[in-house]
DNA sequence: GAATAAATCAATCACTTGTTTGAAATTAAG
DNA sequence: CTTAATTTCAAACAAGTGATTGATTTATTC
């Protein structure tokens, strides 16, 4: 029998970066969490380092491919709130089977808000797949645009989701924006920055 | 003749705060970074939290109040493109004068995304200010909106600057920005999210 | 210039960090 | 059952953390 120490030490990892976030993850504090000797993160993976990187990345790769799944799967006719809605799906939807992916979606928002190193290394990768599918669409939707300036939006969306998400003074997305009072303002307000007046 | 050494101690956490953030910064990095001894911060401040919350602090005083002072400085008839130029001038002005401005508000808003504690602490306080002045200019501009949704955009804007300056995929608004052409899609993408039409 | 106050310094404190070790315990194979 | 491989564990490691001490130097005051 493998053990089930890994997945244990994984699962204590997403709960400490959604709560404290990479800068304050302690190894003793995983270990504890996960009812594991300190030892156990060398033993099953080489180091503390790797094994965050490692949850980044599953993260990164699990939400992407849920994300593009849905993307794909929309109707030839879907409009661009449609294309809104499956794009952030995790952050609108209330709680359900949904909660791990509004989970790992924090999770990212704010390894990539810190900057956190385990992220970054896994974001270029991840990247390409979400945009190869996403702007295309979006581009349909948005034909007074330039490219250049389709993809500046595109980023400040993200940008500004993340902003919102860990901005300690803004609202709390996570539970706020489940509120379908808040889903109306956060829509609406990506929708106002996506279809205002191109600059160029 | 009074030390200097304070001054130099405090310089040193500004810069040490824009390029490594709070959660990297060791007490050594500082003094060594001040060429000053181990011991100089405990004696001038009583502790690193200390020195570290007093210059988050006085970063957010210092930005409020140019801020503020540019805003009251309107004339009446402004536009909401002078408003919004107006009041992320030191993002979008180039070099010069205003360079300490734009690397103070960087440090802010790195301190924002990853909630370092010696921000947040200063943050309610000095939060009110700007807002006090500038939600009422906002609302005679954005007439369409309701007080609820005036504050979440407001939110929003604030956010999405955070996240797109922090952002590892983002545009590098510290020098991307002042580019004038940067300069344009961003307040282009400003504008339509907060002259978008309203979600209530 | 002597006495007093302020400031700097090297050394060390107790504590936490991630990692390693070698023995003990558990599981799998013959 | 016996042996061998896998996994767990307490203990210790070196390096780094913020903070403190008491002596030394520097500046100020009378």
């Amino acid at each position: 029998m493998s053990s089930e120490t890994p997945e244990r030490l994984k699962a204590a990892v997403e709960e400490l970066l959604l709560t404290k976030g990479e800068a304050g993850l302690t190894l003793r504090d995983i270990t504890e969490s996960a009812g594991a000797n300190v030892a156990a993160v060398a033993y099953h993976f080489k180091s503390k380092d790797n094994l965050v990187s490692l949850v980044f990345g599953e993260a990164l790769d699990e939400v992407t491919n849920l994300q593009t799944n849905r993307v794909k799967a929309l109707p030839e006719d879907h409009s661009l709130r449609d294309l809104i809605e499956v794009w952030l799906h995790p952050l609108l939807s209330s709680s359900g089977p949904d909660d791990r992916e509004a989970k790992l979606w924090l999770i990212i928002q704010r390894g990539a808000a810190e900057k956190s190193p385990g992220l970054v290394a896994n974001m270029m990768r991840a990247a390409n797949p979400v945009e190869q599918t996403l702007l295309p669409l979006l581009a349909q939707h948005l034909t007074h645009l330039s490219k250049d300036e389709l993809i500046f939006r595109h980023n400040a969306v993200l940008g500004g989701l993340a902003g919102l998400v860990s901005s300690p003074i803004g609202m709390e997305l996570s539970g706020g924006a489940k509120d379908p009072k808040a889903k109306e303002l956060l829509i609406a307000w990506i929708l106002g920055g996506l279809e205002g007046p191109a600059a160029l």
